[in-house]
DNA sequence: CTGAAAGCGCTTACAG
DNA sequence: CTGAAAGCGCTTACAG
């Protein structure tokens, strides 16, 4: 036979499917004796609740929705384990989209979600991501919380941090330590996050009367070897810089290795400074220097937002910043 | 107004619910009147299909979970991506839930996802999972096919690699270059894949008569510190060992942080093999020489096999297994 | 080609 | 304290 119900449950012990309800979810006043009834027919007939048709009745969900732009990334593997770990906590069951940095993946993502009853979802918003659907989804009374990459200016809630603040720290780190050319490299071009970051750099170099040139600036995807490819370009044609600038730490392990392969030495030749401080970076050899942002706690609070908003919460919309950190290892001193 | 159901789309256009049901899942002959009058009402009223609800009235599920122990660990990011992407193309969504090497949390996220209508599921199980309760659940009719670990002797569909064969290619290519002394850090005491892989290592020691010295063997958790932490031990006690295997990437990238702080050179002094060919791996420095398993290919496979056992699928229980390949790069000569 | 009606597994007022 | 009944949003024979 199939799975027994409610229904099974409630002839087996001959008492109505309200009262089986009620036990279940520890609603109304019912006897001890109905109970411990109830709850042995449960455990004879092997009876699992059905969440799914529960929240279908009462119009509630228990599910929320996750879409990052690259499960790859370390730095969002952080995120999803502080996520998850509180969800869990919560009772409330996560659904991953993975959107591979695609707009249109992402949007059909969102539809799925919204079709499978989640209550809403925490994003961190594919480049190019089309804010006005974000809005209309909202409006359809499917709550949203952006993190790490706010768009939207203000519009939804969000978590992240201070990528302007993140890259003025950096860039300030290696100005102190001498430094006049430095490159920055990495990020899609079209990025806020990136334009933030590159803000900070240049906001520095200007304050300390440093000469900005683009040049310096180039832009690749997040991975070593995009990295790695655009740093040996990059140092080809500009070899009196000294001090590299990793958008991603991701970014910075190909900068090193590119600088090792060109038979120079990281942090004697060249200082290299990352963003993100994923695990790895403790461990690289050197070991980078780099922008701490606490993925985890992230993670954790967009959850936390995420969940207040879907019980109601109509607080009016707010950004919760983690202030940036600057780790200092060994990539920027022989 | 809340969300429009498919009730509120037939009033619009004056036809039953029924109709509008046919059109939205292409069953049923509709006219290409009616069916143009129902799109048309759709668009108007921003109607969203609820499949959460189609899914309790035909007892179907487009919904399958993931248990993994630790998604912080690489290896098992690249799988996901790989599952996620197959995922996607079939139109289903993915719960994941990371166990965090626990098996309390994994039963209770097993509970969740059958409670919340998930229609089977991938497991990596954690160590020391109750292969009875797996069993239990799949008697209710929730598939389950296990990745990366086995347990329970072939009773469930299992896709991974042979990690006996993987150990013996490593072990191989170290004792051909001349390494007698050789350690083997990483894993937890009691899992199953340590002692396969154990097995390939000792079963080369002794086709080359080299003596197995148990001393050379320790475990420890899967992370860079407890890999390093090992090595330390390991090398102070025994200054003969020339070269060490890891348990997993992620360990011997610990090992080789050990070995340079301890003022060593990995590859000269002392080799290093790993396992998982984590992306990283082809990146430090010097790159690790490590058994390859294609971490996205068994996502895949995963997937492929739980979606076929959803829909039916009832052929005999089987195991896919994706060889191991070793990845000569440098961690293993200087 | 289209509609009326029952039912998926639950919950929730409303009676009693 | 407990039951009868309606309903969440969909689908599916069965008529017509």
């Amino acid at each position: 036979m199939s799975k027994p119900t409610i229904a099974d449950v409630a002839k087996y012990c001959s008492v109505s499917t309200a009262t089986v309800s009620m036990v279940l979810t520890n609603k109304g006043r019912i006897s001890e004796a109905t109970r411990c009834k109830v709850l042995q027919a449960i455990e004879e007939l092997g009876y699992v609740y059905n969440q799914a048709a529960a929240n279908l009745r009462h119009k509630r969900s228990n599910l929320v929705g996750l879409v990052i732009p690259d499960i790859t990334n370390p730095f969002y593997s952080e995120m999803i384990a502080g996520l998850s770990h509180y969800l869990e906590q919560q009772n409330t069951l996560l659904f991953l989209a993975n959107a591979e940095e695609n707009v249109e993946r992402q949007d059909k993502f969102i539809d799925s979600l919204i079709s499978q009853n989640a209550g809403g979802m925490v994003m961190c918003p594919a480049t190019d991501t089309n804010v006005d659907y974000l809005k209309t989804v909202r409006g359809r009374g499917f709550p949203v919380v952006l993190a790490v990459r706010p768009v939207g200016e203000g519009q939804f809630d969000f978590v992240g941090t201070n990528n302007f603040l993140g890259l003025q720290i950096a860039t300030e780190h290696l100005i102190q330590l001498g430094h006049k050319h430095i490159a920055f490299i990495g990020g899609q071009e079209r990025s806020k996050t990136r334009s933030h970051r590159l803000g900070g750099y240049m906001s520095k170099l200007m304050e300390h009367g440093i000469p900005f040139n683009e040049k310096y600036i180039s832009s690749c995807g997040a991975s070593r070897s995009e990295g790695a490819l655009e740093t040996r370009k990059m140092l080809e044609e500009h070899p009196q810089i000294t001090a590299i600038i990793g958008y991603q730490d991701i970014v910075a392990f190909g900068v090193m290795r590119a600088i090792k392969d060109l038979g120079m030495t990281v942090g004697k030749d060249i200082a290299v400074v990352g963003f993100d401080d994923v695990p790895e970076a403790a461990d690289t050899f050197p070991s980078l220097t780099t922008v701490s942002v606490c993925a985890k706690e992230i993670g954790r609070a967009a959850g936390e937002i995420i969940l207040a908003r879907m019980s109601g919460n109509e607080e009016p919309i707010k950004s919760l910043i983690f202030p940036p950190k600057l780790m200092i290892r060994q990539s920027c001193s022989s």
